[in-house]
Formats: C-alpha cells, structure tokens, sequence
RNA sequence: GGCGUCAUGGUGUAAUUGGUUAACACGCCGCCCUCUCAAGGCGGAGAGUUCGGGUUCGAUCCCCGAUGACGCUACCA
C-alpha cells in the first residue's frame, strides 16, 4: 500500500452530465459508495461538466436523482468542474512553468487533416510534435497578443509509464505510445485529462474507482502526477458493463438509464443488489455454513462484505432474467408498509385512485406481494384490489369463465353468500364445495370461475383468502355480475 | 492498423490460490404440493474451464503462441 492509500479513504464519482445516469456509470458509482462505506470514508461527487456543449443542468439533474433512488448519497459536493475552472489553470501553469507543459498553436483543421494524411498512409495519427520545440519565451509572446493555442502535456520520448492497478494488477504502457496530449484548449477551457488529475489531487483522492475504459487515459494521468511531484491515488478499474450481444450496453439493448428501471417497476433495494454482483463477488465470505453462496444482500451486508479485491477481471453481461429475480425477492422482502409508497407512485403514473382504505390497501399488499414480479403489478394485474375499476383479463375469461353453466352458478353462488348468516373463510370454502357437489361440477371449476369474477384475473392468492380480504359486499356484488362479464 | 485488457455451462460468479465426480445462483425441463399462478420441496439437462503447445507425478490455476471479445487511439469525458 502506498503513501496515499494509507490515509482515510477519499472517493469520488465523477460523471459528465451529457447523459442521464446509466447502468454502468451506477454501477462505479456503487462500487465506490461501498469501498467508502466499507472503509470509513468519504464518498464525494464531482460533476465534470467541462463539455459545455454537451452537458446540461437537466442532466446533472437526472443524475441526481438516479444516485438517490439506489440509496448513494454523498459526503462532500456535488463540486462542479466548471466553477473551478481557475484551478485547472493554476495547475497547467505549473506545468508549463516547469517545461514539462507547451502551447500549440496547430488549429483543429490542421490536426484533422494531418491525421487523416497519416491514416491513409498507414502511420499511426498521433500528433506530430511539431510546437513541442518551439521557442518557450516566443510562445508566451504570441499568446500575450492574443494568438489561440492548446497547451499539451510533453510526454517523455522514451522509457514507460506503470501503476499498481487494484484490480487489475501491474500494468504498464509505453511512453512512445502515448502522444502529446492537450490540457487546456485553445479557448482556455481544461480537458478531462487536466480536469481529473488537479481535481483529484486538490480534493484528496485516495482512490480513483471507474470504468475500465479509463485504463488507456491512466497513464496520461500518472504522468502528470510524476510532473507535479504527487503521489499516485490508488487505481482501480471496474469492467464494464455489455448487452446480451456482448457488445457496449446502449439503448439498442432496452433500458440504459437507472431511472428507466425504476420505471419498470424495480424496487431500488433489487437493483442495486442485481449491479453489485455484476462483475463483483463476496468470495468465501458470502456463504453460508453449508456452502450455498447467498446472493440475496441488503445495503448494510454489501458494506461489510465490499472489497476492491473481489471485483472481477472481465466484463459482464446485463441479464435481465436475473435483474427480475432479485425484484421478486425484494419486493416480497419488503414490509407492505414500505412497499405502499412505492406502490401510490405507480399508481400516480397511470392516476388510478384505490376506493379502498389504507389498512385494506396495506392487508391487499401483504397478500400479494408473494407474486408480484414488479411494483407495476400493483397497478394492472393486481388493480382489482384496490377499486372496483379494474379490467377483466380476457384471456383469464375465457380459460375459466366463458361457459353460460359456469357462469350462472358463480352468479348464484354470490347471492347464496350475500344470504348466508355470516361469511368467514372456512365457510365460504365449505359452501362453495357443497354447492359444487350439488351441481355436479368440481369445485375448481368454481374456485377458478369465481377467481375471475372476483379478481378479473386468472392468477391471484388463494380464493377464499382474497374472499376475506375485499369483504363480503364486493365478493357478492362481482359474484352476481359473473354472468354480465364480456367474453367472446 | 497500433496499444491495452480479458477469456469457467445460455447468464452472473465459486473453486482452500497446482490435487474437487469443476460448485452456487438466475434461466430452462420434469415431478410433488394444489383452487389458478407464483412461491416452496425434490430431481434433471447443460461447461471438462476458447484453442494449441509447454512446465509438472498432476493443471481452471504457472509459461508461450493463436483466436475471439471488449476498451483506448479527439482541443469528448
């Protein structure tokens, strides 16, 4: 362990607001939440907003709200790199001051072409180096009166650039293979490669957490460390994040943003589980006394058993089968008391008004939350728990509902119920067996009838249960409009 | 093209870090339960660890090569 590591754990996440927060950017984000949790330390955001023409406070937003919803919430920030513009300077300063920075006055045009001239010709396009030798005393003279220029970093010629990755372990680049690259364009503004390296140091970062596509810029960054004389955070890359065809998880593969999940109907707890394991595993320590590994885990427990040690070494790929597990699992983890908020949400989204009362909406949860598949279920399958505003699946009707015979003896069993003494569960079950003995139809056939005239679903609890639930007035008024159902 | 990284069933991961009939979870199939569907219980198919060489008494694990995938290759981040 180095110098820096040694001291109390400072992280961050640094997205660039030109998008709203996506799956993998969650997933670094999470990774580097858990280690600071983990360790005792500090979890601090930072915006990296230096692409004026891409980034936007609608973002940054969505961004936010993202981190919120899987439960990151940061200690320091959010800091904003274009309010801290000043500093990059100071730091490009340095580094011009010590030789180890220069301008280049090469317009963009001019690089393009050149690059283009050196592709075709089967050169690599690296920049050509062309300023690197300019006089320094004449440089400074011709941006004093004003001439545009980039200043870039000036790579060593020879030798390698190497860090201790934490993942990955020792890697090591060439420096020849590296080029020149700019920190500060001509209109002043600081690239990324600037930005991150004054940012991180100036904040005190121990660990740099990210995504695996940084592992190329890395040692642009250690080079300027070295230049400035600082010790190196600790590295470590996290791989990334793929589609079912192995390729970069886009928008070809569905849902890219977080909040795109939320708005499937995924609880936040199941989300944040289901990323966690991707690319990332207790180990020994997550299993059980007989071996099993458990995969089921809760904020607190990912916390505790989070090391930078267990995250893996290639990339994974999203499974949305699995992502559906962990949300049954959750949401039947879930007290229906946390559930209903999440549950009154979706309902907001379709304005659905439940006519039923808290303590009923509460009982309806905890019978259902057994077989809910997403929060959605709530407010399609399951709405007929809620208010007498629900639709009758028709496929549901004509499994168990379509026969007249069928109908008319659901329908005359309602009215049996509404003039029974009382209505319990056991007796409800007792007359509808009974009453199916004397008509000489099994009592599935019933159970299954009613189902559907009860519920408008061919899926539910037990009958007789859901009877208990919404109450004698509603089981006997749907009941005796069994036969008015549409059915083709 | 150059540079870099990675490679265990369809998917996510294990394998006391050279000695296991290669394990667990998701998914899939079947059976049980049963008033439906889930859940649950039980069982099954599915990888000999990308391929080829080496080192070793013995390689998923170490070395070399190939292949493939992915990443980077901007005055984007």
């Amino acid at each position: 362990m180095n110098e820096v590591a040694a001291a109390k754990p400072r992280v961050r996440f640094a997205p660039s607001p030109t998008g709203y927060l996506h799956v993998g950017g969650a997933r670094t984000a999470l990774f580097s939440w858990l280690f600071a949790r983990h360790t005792g330390g500090t979890f601090i955001l930072r915006i990296e907003d230096t692409d004026f023409e891409r980034s936007s406070d609608e973002m940054v937003e969505g961004i936010l709200e993202g981190m919120r919803w899987i439960g990151l919430d940061w200690d320091e920030g959010p800091f904003y790199q274009s309010k801290r513009l000043d500093r990059y300077r100071d730091t490009a300063g340095k580094l011009l001051g010590s030789g180890q920075a220069y301008y280049c006055f090469c317009t963009k045009e001019e690089l393009e072409q050149r690059r283009a001239e050196a592709t075709a010709a089967g050169r690599a396009p690296k920049y050509d180096m062309r300023c690197r030798d300019l006089n320094a005393a004449a440089s400074a003279g011709r941006v004093a009166s004003g001439e545009p220029a980039a200043l870039r970093f000036a790579v060593p010629l020879e030798g390698a650039t190497s860090w201790e990755d934490a993942v990955f372990g020792r890697l090591e680049f060439q420096n020849e293979e590296l080029e020149d690259f700019v920190l500060l364009r001509s209109d002043g503004i600081p690239t990324y490669h600037l930005s991150v390296v004054a940012d991180d140091l100036d904040m005190g970062m121990t660990h740099v957490i990210r995504g695996a596509d940084h592992i190329s810029n890395t040692p642009k960054q250690v080079l300027q460390y070295q230049a400035l004389g600082a010790p190196l955070p600790v590295f470590a890359h996290v791989p990334l994040i793929l589609g079912p065809d192995k390729t970069r998880l886009s928008k070809r593969h569905g849902a890219t943003s977080v909040i795109a999940y939320k708005d499937m109907g995924i609880v936040p707890e199941a989300f944040r589980n289901f990323l966690a394991l991707l690319g990332w595993s207790p180990g020994g320590a997550g299993k059980d006394a007989d071996g099993k590994a458990r995969e089921v885990f809760g904020s607190e427990e990912l916390t505790k058993l989070f090391s930078l040690e267990g995250i893996s070494h290639s990339n994974a790929i999203f499974d949305n089968d699995k992502l559906g597990w962990f949300n049954t699992e959750w949401i039947r983890a879930y007290s229906p008391e946390k559930l209903l908020p999440l549950i009154e949400e979706e309902w907001e989204a379709i304005h659905f008004v439940p006519s039923v009362t808290r303590e009923e909406q509460i009982a309806a949860i905890a019978l259902l939350r057994q077989r809910a598949r997403s929060l959605r279920d709530f407010a399609e399958a399951f709405r007929g728990y809620f208010s007498d505003d629900f639709a009758y699946d028709p496929a549901a009707v004509a499994k168990f509902l379509k026969d007249e015979p069928v109908r008319a003896m659901v329908a005359e069993l309602g009215a049996r119920y509404e003039a029974a003494s009382e209505f319990t569960e056991g007796g409800a079950e007792a007359e509808l067996r009974a009453f199916a003995e004397r008509n000489g139809v099994k009592a599935g056939v019933l159970i299954n009838g009613a189902r559907v005239a009860i519920t408008g679903q061919a899926v539910a609890p037990s009958l007789f249960a859901v009877m208990m639930l919404l109450g004698r007035q509603r089981v006997v008024q749907r009941m005796r409009a069994a036969e008015k159902i549409a059915h083709s």
